[in-house]
DNA sequence: TTGAAAGCGATACCAC
DNA sequence: GTGGTATCGCTTTCAA
């Protein structure tokens, strides 16, 4: 089974492979008709690029930059980096290199003027992006993609854009995770005192509906809440208190969010008897009480894996022109307990 | 930071980019002398191979043939498979090909025969092996190594043999990891059954020494056992019955293996309350008890990450002459539930 | 609008 | 032993 190449193409037509190529790539000025044909006869043929030979031939340098938000949970940025320049090492034969850009969680307003910045005072060849969904930032996207420039997002999507695909973790399954591993935990039954973020984000809110939805099945799992945090996760830990000395027979909690304010309340408590708390972000905190026996499981979104596809998608995209199979790609969670938590 | 090549190689030592060539790769007749010099400058001037390049040019096809036992579990065997074409995939390009040969579990002692036929017949590149070590196997890598065939091992390793490197799982740690589990589900106290099976393999062996290590930090968790089989796991279902029939107060079982077996004994035995069981292997079978909530969680090896690996790092060796920083790979194990057992 | 030709970094064959 | 040269499949000037 020979590979077809351009050479092939341009015999069939009696043609040059000059002119093959500048249709294949839509680059330079071309007959309409003979571009058609091209296609055609590629398309017949069979014809992949070999990007191989295309990087090779292809002297430039590709610019990927990725602008992601600096959250408190440095390792889940950090690893969320470290997954991407895996994937850039992987290519950095092909010549595509990665630039990650950092932006401030608390100024999401800045975030599309210090893209747009960037975008046009440098040479981007595609952009990965987790950022707010604002107005601005969607009007951005279209922009950019109009002139040609691929975008995917990743964990953070931004919808009724033109964003080409997104990458990340199911938050509806994650909370769904949590509940049965609670049920499993509490034997079927018991008291889960529940907490959400008062922020319209789908990691919390799609979390709570997972949860909720899989609580909905056990018939002895009783779930109080869920209470909302006062826009600052630290209002956490004195409704934690509060709620903890009002309702009685508390067996579990379980929180979208944020799960160390409780858990620092927790501490401070010194209760006698062991609650059982599941939480969803592994942070430098969270795994210390995980460790601690305080936090008994911890599912975790896999950052690095959201890292290293994003990456490995926006090459082959913009390099083979492939697009995953299913624009929403979601990278599995994990369950992680203190045997394995090392492990990540 | 331009790439150092192999003319700039030829160009400071005032010769030829083919000598150059020669040099670097072995190959062809040489003066021993140049071949020093060039390798000495290579070295100073930080000269890499150009991947793409070479096989660009390389016009010939790479081989990569796998062995592998086909065992009962076929989930485990084609995952196992299936994570190699994904390798293979990415590969395709560079025009690397992977073969896979099944072996038959029952007759371990012709394996080194048939690899021994396939490799004398055939052109082969790089060896991937999953079989038993036996004293022929451990000869017959030591041969073909010799003559300068790269060999992985996967899952069951071979050692005191000259394989380059080995991708599994941490058969202890994972016994750790379910010991732990069983802990969590028991509320830290109770009896658990342990079987176990007399095969002297290291799956069986390694996680029930994690299991056991991991039990001794639970005071409150007394194990029974460990029980073994007749060389054949069926006898762990009348041995299931007749334990459950004598032994008082039992709340869990775990078997390093053929959890399926017990199973199927207590799903005759229809008990009123329910064991907690934890399972290593994922079959169809022990899928469907984990759906049926017989079994309440099974730690999975991952065998699409470890046939993936193993292919990966195998090309990477024979095309880059790159070995993994460790030649023992491990590949983690994961924690899997009735909820998100469907997505591995 | 099209084509010829150089070049990317290597391998491999064939002279010398 | 060593060097010249064709080739791999493609991009990219430059001329026509």
């Amino acid at each position: 089974m020979k590979r077809v190449t351009q050479s092939d193409i341009a015999k069939v037509l009696n043609i040059s492979r000059t002119t093959v190529a500048r249709a294949l790539n839509n680059t330079g000025p071309i007959d309409e008709e003979t571009r058609k044909r091209v296609l055609e006869v590629a398309n017949k043929l069979g014809y992949k690029v070999n990007p191989i030979a295309k990087s090779l031939a292809m002297k430039r340098t590709l610019y990927i930059y990725a602008f992601l938000i600096e959250s408190y949970n440095t390792f889940y940025f950090n690893d969320l980096i470290y997954g991407m320049k895996e994937a850039e090492k992987e290519f950095k034969d092909f010549g595509v290199q990665l630039k990650v850009i950092g932006l401030d969680s608390e100024k999401p307003e800045l975030h599309a003027k210090i893209i747009d910045e960037t975008i046009k005072n440098n040479r981007v060849d595609g952009l990965i992006l987790m950022t707010m969904n604002l107005k601005e930032t969607q009007e951005m996207i279209l922009r950019f993609s109009a002139s040609g420039i691929p975008i995917a997002t990743v964990d953070l999507d931004i919808r009724d854009s033109s964003r080409s695909f997104w990458v990340g973790p199911d938050y509806y399954k994650t909370g769904r995770i949590a509940c049965e591993l609670f049920s499993k935990l509490l034997n079927g039954e018991g008291k889960i005192l529940t907490f959400t973020s008062s922020f319209n984000y789908p990691s919390v809110k799609d979390r709570l509906k997972g949860f909720l939805d899989k609580a909905s099945e056990y018939k002895d799992i009783e779930i109080v809440g869920p209470y909302f945090d006062n826009y600052n996760l630290n209002t956490f830990y004195s409704k934690t208190i509060e709620l903890l000395s009002s309702i009685k027979n508390v067996k579990a909690i379980y929180s979208t969010c944020g799960t160390e304010y409780i858990v620092r309340a927790i501490k401070d408590m010194n209760l006698d008897k062991k609650l059982i708390i599941i939480g969803n972000d592994l942070t430098e905190e969270t795994k210390r009480y995980l460790k601690e026996d305080y936090i008994q499981a911890i599912i975790y979104q896999r950052p690095k894996e959201q890292g290293y596809k994003v990456a490995k998608y926006m090459y082959d995209f913009i390099f083979n022109n492939n697009l995953p199979a299913d624009r929403y790609v979601y990278v599995n969670s994990e369950i992680l307990i203190k045997e394995n938590v090392d492990l990540v």
